[in-house]
RNA sequence: UGGGGCGUAGUUCAACGGUAGAGCACAAGGUUUUGAUCCUUGGCGUUGUAGGUUCGAAUCCUACCGCCCCAGCCA
């Protein structure tokens, strides 16, 4: 932790620490997450997470609202409000009593827009949508006014509270802020405010069957709350001459400052909501919350902790730039913040069994092993050897390179805590395939130590096969095999799916102690991966275990040969 | 070709007029009963380009180049 190095601040904290200290709005600190319940959240909403409500915790006074930008009907659901409430606490923060929903506001909302036809600001139009397009203009050249912006007051009132009536159709009006059809920014060009939506809303019901836009509702609900700093994504800087243009006419009490900063992109994986729901409506992924997926229920199956991602989004910081950060900083972050607490348990996923010739049939060794190298308080535990033993098939070969420090014909290899043994000969089936090996132990090595002080590099993990339980494991490996998978917008991004982006290994072997494995609790399988039990499938008489990410492995990248990891570049 | 935003090591970010830094990645050592972890050490940049102001520019000015966003009755 880096708790006490001198905090860099990024531009929005320097921002915020200045008008903190300069006692702008009362010195209050007034920030908010809002998302619209149409989708899952993501690893790139964690990073606006962490922005608001971090930038919350730091400041005594500092409070962070969730508040659901929920002003289309059409899309959003109770379902995903739910979830994203659920994520955000597992994240672990807490919005205490703020919970808003825009839809709260509608009343007020309506209020409002009255006031603005008042003012002369704004004008039902009855041009339809294609209509409203082609006298929008484009980027440059300037529109043209509607034959309806110069309506009478009256006659807008009237035509307003028609629709809010239900006297129109879908389409026919919609109510538009009159600003200037010749602004270089298009948001300016008489923006539509409210439009028919027939639609029962999932709080408010039948109430309503006119609906604010996004741009209206999002400044004056942030004003409303009182919201001192309103942090958006960069595509929503060319709003903001709107979101003050509404809070300046309507003079409001309080008028937030917008500041945006750039999108998380992540390399090997897609961020936008839009494309996360095809892939699970498309079935290429199992459900929002496939470990695969970079949602916060994905990761949160996977094994990530809350930390690991708090962290991430620490590391990776806040600028303006467009960036792709690198998938490994996020398995980095995983690695980092389970490394220390994870207890160490020994399992086999490619078992090859060997026979300890020299070792009697019917004799058994407790051994005593390790939790954590490092950490003596995790304890230890008590794992059975006999002549039967599992390893991994890939810590054999037949005819090994001199710096394969694993077992090969002559070899000499120590099994964890236990006893260096020597495979003397090995055995094939008819195809070829090595499914045995014959070794002899050093009955001197118990513990793992030779008596003669001779040096045995390599060690291997194993499980007897007696004792050894069977178990599944489900081994995920990234999403897509490109790089940006969106970068050719010729190819449809699922093109780039990388087939074996998930890997189910039936025939595993672990120890017992694994099946007391809490859902909950990660475990490190030695030399192998950090592990959690795949919470739906797993029983404790049917283990299911879901890879969150493998160890750093040097030698895989020296040597070029091994399947490539996450990580590997 | 209108408007807005952004260009600093491989990458993500600092430095806000005073010799360009950090994490990650990478490389080389050491420790190690996980080829993990941990510890040392190392290099990496004509700060997009070209001019200008200044004793001094990544920082200020000008021009140019490149990338991203905007023409939903989506957010």
């Amino acid at each position: 932790m880096s708790e006490n190095k001198a905090p860099k601040l990024d531009f929005i904290r320097t921002i915020v620490a200045t008008d903190i200290a300069n006692d702008k709005n009362d010195s209050r600190l007034v920030t908010r997450f809002p998302p619209e319940p149409n989708g899952y959240l993501h690893i790139g909403h964690a990073k606006s997470i962490c922005l608001n409500f971090g930038l919350a915790e730091e400041y005594e006074q500092g409070v962070c609202h969730l508040r659901f930008d929920d002003t289309n009907p059409a899309k959003e659901d109770t379902e995903y409000a739910e979830a994203i409430k659920e994520d955000v606490k597992w994240l672990g923060f807490d919005w205490g009593d703020n919970l808003f929903y825009a839809s709260d506001y509608f009343d007020q909302l309506y209020d409002y827009a009255v006031q603005l036809i008042e003012m002369g600001k704004a004008y039902v139009c009855s041009l339809n949508a294609e209509e409203v397009r082609e006298h929008r203009g484009t980027l440059t050249e300037p529109g043209k006014d509607s034959p309806y912006r110069d309506r009478t007051v009256a006659e807008n009132l009237q035509l307003f509270t028609a629709m809010k009536n239900g006297e129109h159709e879908e389409g026919s009006h919609v109510l538009r802020a009159k600003i200037d059809m010749a602004s270089p920014n298009m948001n300016m060009r008489d923006p539509a405010i409210y439009r028919i939506r027939k639609l029962d809303h999932h709080r408010t019901g039948d109430k309503w069957c006119i609906y604010p836009m996004y741009d209206f509702t999002h400044c004056l609900s942030d004003a409303t709350e009182r919201i001192t700093h309103s942090l958006c994504t960069l595509e929503f800087a060319d709003h903001r001459p709107l979101y003050d243009w509404f809070l300046d006419v309507l003079q409001t009490r309080d008028h937030p400052q917008q500041i945006e900063f750039s999108r998380l992109n992540l390399t090997y994986t897609v961020m936008s909501k839009r494309k996360l729901m095809q892939l699970v409506q498309e079935n290429m992924v199992n459900g929002w919350d496939d470990p695969r997926m970079l949602t916060i229920s994905g990761l949160r199956k996977r094994g990530y902790t809350p930390a690991s991602i708090r962290d991430f989004c620490k590391i990776i910081g806040i600028s303006k730039r467009d960036s792709s950060t690198d998938m490994g900083i996020l398995e980095n972050c995983i690695r980092n913040d389970l490394n220390p607490i994870a207890p160490r348990r020994m399992g086999v996923l490619k078992p090859l069994k060997i026979v300890i010739t020299n070792y009697p049939e019917d004799q058994e060794d407790e051994i005593i092993c390790k939790n954590h190298p490092k950490d003596e308080g995790m304890g230890t535990r008590t794992v059975t050897f006999g002549r039967d033993i599992w390893i991994d098939r890939d810590d054999f070969m037949e005819d090994p390179p001199k710096k394969f420090f694993r077992l090969g014909p002559g070899r000499e290899v120590r099994l964890r805590f236990a006893y260096l043994v020597t495979c003397d000969e090995y055995i094939k089936d008819e195809n070829g395939e090595v499914v045995e090996l014959r070794c002899t132990y050093d009955p001197e090595s118990r513990g793992g130590s030779a008596p003669d002080g001779r040096k045995v590099k390599g060690t291997i993990q194993w499980v007897s096969v007696k004792h050894g339980l069977d178990c599944e494991v489900r081994l995920y490996d990234r999403l897509f095999k490109s790089e940006n998978p969106e970068e050719d917008k010729d190819v449809d991004f699922k093109e780039n799916l990388n087939p074996d982006s998930l890997q189910v290994l039936t025939n595993c072997k672990i120890e017992p102690s694994i099946a007391n494995t809490k859902v909950d609790e990660q475990i490190q399988l030695e030399r192998v991966g950090f592990f959690c039990l795949e919470a739906r499938t797993s029983t404790p008489d049917s283990i299911v275990l879901n890879r969150t990410v493998t160890l750093r492995d040097n030698w895989a990248g020296k040597q070029g040969t091994k399947t490539p990891k996450m990580n590997k570049k």
